[in-house]
DNA sequence: CGGCTGACGACCT
DNA sequence: GAGGTCGCCAGCC
């Protein structure tokens, strides 16, 4: 765990300055679309972040505002363990996205791309 | 500043 | 399709 925020703190969803932007860009993500760790990443100007980017996803408090189950690994993937993977695909579902054997289902057409406005409109 | 951790990604066998 | 390895780097103590 990288990041517990029930030891580390209170769960403050704006804490590391690099999770808040990682927080932002996912609250770009519109329902019905997806995105991956690394699209996340390379929008926030390293692709080499994506770790950091899932780390962030983990620290995120139950009800946060951020659809974190939008964010699905290289592949239309879910790298999540088969439990959470299922409640992540459980909420892809209710977004309009159909997952098969913890894959999204035409990935490639679901993508959400980040233009190239790498902060948020706010 | 150093060591440890870890919702990833690409590659190889 | 499945299993193992290396590279990437922020956050925490």
């Amino acid at each position: 765990m990288p990041y517990d925020p029930a030891r580390h703190g209170p769960r403050r969803i704006v804490g590391p300055g690099f999770h808040e932007r990682v927080f932002a860009m996912v609250r770009r993500v519109p329902a019905g679309a997806v995105t991956t760790y690394g699209d996340v990443a390379a929008a926030l100007g390293s692709k080499g972040v994506a770790r950091q980017v899932g780390y962030a996803m983990a620290a995120l408090p139950e009800g946060s505002d951020v659809p974190w189950w939008r964010v699905v690994a290289a592949g239309g993937r879910l790298s999540l363990g088969a439990d959470a993977a299922d409640e992540q695909a459980r909420r892809l579902r209710r977004d309009g996205v159909e997952v098969e054997s913890q894959r999204v289902r035409g990935f490639a057409a679901r993508r959400h791309v980040f233009g190239d406005a790498a902060s948020p409109p706010g």
